[in-house]
DNA sequence: TTGTTTTTGTTGCATCTGCATCTATATCGC
DNA sequence: GCGATATAGATGCAGATGCAACAAAAACAA
């Protein structure tokens, strides 16, 4: 995104109804969120936050099929598979057969990948505490509440 | 996205630490609100939010500049332009001359634009409130006000 | 078994996006 | 006024995305 306007205090239009008044929020700040810190990665060189997701992912579980990876990172399978050609390509991941189904294939994290995580973790971890500052610790247990309702 | 699932509870990993908590929140479930009202509209054969955006911020405040309507929407210049543009032909805005500043346009809503954005509301709203539904007033007002707070 | 249906994963195509760059106009400093 | 700088908007390009269609292997039915 990266929005190249310094001035303006931005005057967002915040409907009364409490419902529209959620949603705006949820559409405008939302995605806002996310961005910021993806362009922190950006700034420092680093792969986007999905990246950081699959190599995490593979970490704590171990190797995965690509079918459980889209599942547990909510994106389609035609994403997975192409995300997993970019990481493979770059030598973070390997797909290796997979037993006792000749369809699928595990994905297993190479050494590289594990260090690339550790490495991303430096600069999203900060970024992630930094963006979500403003709210103390009481706040962002109830933002993440109020989101795994709507889930 | 469209994830092509329909097994597994999904077990999300929700860490303790409430800063992480909010983040994973965030992260996972924001984009999917989005997304659910989008595949909505998607099925109403209808063109996506954002012209939906652009539609109704022409229609609240008239003509805009594709700078204004930019920071109105918090993405970046070049979206506008290639935004504009898809709208245009399809007959939904028009640019118009831009007195005194030769440089830029006024983007004005067509009437058929506008009948669109009416159209597009009577799906646009519902899905909206059946997302937002698992949330009570107050709860609503709640999420509003925290997201706020981290923009 | 054999034929039908699901599931896993890939891919062609059109579209969309970000980045960097470019042009034209406006604004600022002097 | 004049030259330097900033702003509005467009665009070439490479890469990413969604959709629909596909192949290959399982699972199921009879």
């Amino acid at each position: 995104m990266q929005m190249q306007q310094k001035q303006a205090p931005k005057t967002l239009v915040l409907p009364k109804d409490p419902v529209q008044r959620a949603w705006v929020a949820v559409q405008r700040f939302g995605p806002a969120l996310l961005e910021r810190v993806d362009a922190r990665l950006r700034l420092a060189d680093l792969p986007a936050l999905e990246w950081y997701d699959v190599l995490w992912a593979l970490e704590r579980e171990g190797p995965l099929r690509q079918r459980d990876l889209a599942d547990h990172m909510l994106i389609a399978r035609y994403s997975i598979s192409r995300l997993i050609d970019r990481m493979e390509a770059d030598g973070l991941v390997e797909r290796r057969e997979c037993p006792h189904d000749g369809r699928g294939q595990m994905v297993h994290a190479t050494p590289s990948g594990l260090k690339l995580r550790k490495t991303m973790w430096t600069v999203y971890g900060k970024a992630m505490r930094e963006v979500l500052a403003p709210l103390n610790e009481k706040e962002a247990l109830q933002l993440a509440a109020l989101l795994a309702k709507l889930a």
